[in-house]
RNA sequence: GUCCCUGUCGUCUAGAGGCCUAGGACAUCGGCCUUUCACGCCGACGACACGAGUUCGAAUCUCGUCGGGGACGCCA
């Protein structure tokens, strides 16, 4: 049996954290198994549900680079389906007609609350045989009265409800549009899938939707409830693929990496690469508790995938978010360099472009606290001795830039640090960059060489 | 309220009766490295929710208590 899951989510505008990691367990487990990953939107009720919410699901996946298989499923392109079973279910005697209106249903279930304690509609409908033209009405599932509903969760083990507890739950609206929990079965079916993991909100609908699926004379598929991840609602922007991708400048293998530990271990193991996960998930790893999101957490695995990934693929990454702050960069063995100097200090894909634009754009100010600390009344001359010895490098490479800051070091008798300081601060802007010679190097000897005699001027006027 | 799931350091977790005076990772604190900032390295702090049972022996099994989450929609 070839493994198909699923992942369907309903457009919404952005990627649930939540959904993103649901939507990871599902490929793994595909990919592990060497089965196949749909995509199907639920789309089923809503004008809200608009084409641009539709194309950020499709923006996240290709981000996180979560390849599906075969051709979408739409939920709206299927009413006609939907409406076949359910007639078919209620000729039946699976299902049936319900004219009760809302206003009926909200008393009936205050009174079941207050005799039954338990909110739940009171089956008026259920044995009156409506017909079709028993005026706005819905079609309701004939729940079984007696006896228990157990599964087998490929997470949290068995899982039982009583019959009793379970509700006729609604299964086409007055409208003729279906419910979630009527689509998803019919849907399921279609798709002739054979594990669902899913969210643990999910596990009460479980009972309904295999109670469904033995009406239809079907084996439900195998189900197994992941559990959630707390904490991400009382963050400030939308807890979502994009919003985090953008605040944290976070690597597709980064989020993914951080996302599918959250709730899944494999042994001491942290750090993975996709190939890594491929082979390594299963549902057998996932946990049964819900966990607390970490953005802490995410920030330093984020850092450890950047230095993990290729530098093309860095690249990839980092390139557009240059061309973001106007400047184009071209790939190739310079900017290899640049990207490997850069990511061994950097934490993220913004810093990286952030604090490498020291190399494109002349300081405009020198820091204060670094003014205070690294320029005195010598400055200047110390400035224009480094220049003139770096006029002098022949071939401009970082090991003859080293050896001009060595000449002024053994002409000045000073120490390295009290050459590298002000000449960082003069060249940067500020005390703080990746190794002098290197960034010497990248900003290159004419513009070094103005930059030197801007500060040395700078540093007259103090 | 009813029902369902769940409970190891602040957080993510290892642990499937003796290997546990409970291991790893993030964070925090201290130190080292260093021309800066980072990185890296070393160390410290820190948990089996509680109570009964089962057993020679329990973080691991059972029950109860308490805590956390979820479901109770003509949302998905």
């Amino acid at each position: 049996m070839t493994v198909r899951v699923r992942f369907a989510p309903s457009p919404t505008g952005f990627m649930h954290l939540g959904n993103a990691r649901t939507a990871l367990f599902n490929w793994l487990f595909a990919r592990h198994h060497g089965g196949q990953f749909i995509l199907r939107i639920e789309d089923t009720d809503r004008e809200r549900h608009t084409e641009a919410a539709v194309q950020v699901i499709y923006d996240s996946l290709k981000w996180m680079g979560l390849d599906w298989d075969g051709p979408v499923l739409r939920q709206s392109e299927r009413l006609s389906i939907y409406h076949e079973i359910a007639e078919r279910l209620i000729a039946e005697g699976k299902a049936y007609r319900c004219t009760c209106t809302r206003e009926e249903l909200e008393a009936k279930k205050e009174a079941m609350k207050a005799t039954m304690n338990r909110a739940c509609y009171d089956r008026t409908c259920r044995d009156k045989n409506l017909g079709p033209d028993c005026g706005t009405h819905v079609v309701r599932f004939k729940m079984p009265l007696e006896g228990e509903s157990t599964f087998d969760d490929m997470i949290q083990g068995k899982i039982t409800k009583k019959y009793s507890d379970l509700d006729d739950f609604i299964m086409v609206r007055s409208d003729g549009m279906p419910t979630y929990q009527f689509a998803v079965v019919v849907d399921d079916l279609a798709l002739e899938i054979t594990h669902v993991i899913r969210g643990a909100d999910h596990i009460d609908n479980t009972h309904d939707q295999i109670a469904l699926y033995h009406a239809l004379g079907k084996e439900p598929p195998r189900f197994g409830h992941a559990p959630r991840i707390d904490g991400l609602s009382k963050r400030k922007g939308s807890p979502s693929v994009e919003y985090y991708r953008e605040a944290l400048g976070l690597l597709p293998q980064g989020l993914i990496n951080y996302i599918v530990r959250l709730g899944w271990s494999h042994g001491d193991d942290e750090i993975f690469t996709i190939p890594d996960l491929i082979k390594a998930f299963d549902v057998d790893g996932i946990n049964r508790a819900n966990g607390e999101f970490d953005e802490e957490k995410l920030k330093w695995v984020n850092e450890q995938q950047l230095r993990l990934v290729s530098l093309e693929t860095l690249a990839d990454h980092v390139l557009p978010l240059y061309e973001k702050k106007g400047v184009k960069l071209e790939r190739g063995p310079e900017l290899d360099k640049l990207l490997e100097m850069m990511r061994k200090r950097a934490h993220n894909l913004n810093e990286i472009v952030d604090d490498s634009m020291f190399i494109f754009r002349a300081p405009e100010s020198y820091d204060e606290a670094s003014v205070a600390k690294h320029f005195n009344a010598e400055t200047p001359a110390l400035l224009r001795e480094l220049a003139s010895s770096l006029s002098e490098v022949g071939t401009w490479n970082e090991a003859e830039i080293e050896a001009a800051f060595a000449r002024v070091a053994a002409s000045s008798g000073l120490k390295m640090g009290k050459i590298a300081q002000p000449a960082r601060t003069a060249i940067v802007g500020i005390a703080q960059s990746p190794g002098i010679y290197e960034v010497v190097y990248f900003v290159g000897r004419e513009e070094t060489l103005a930059r030197l005699e801007r500060a040395a001027k700078f540093a007259e006027t103090k």
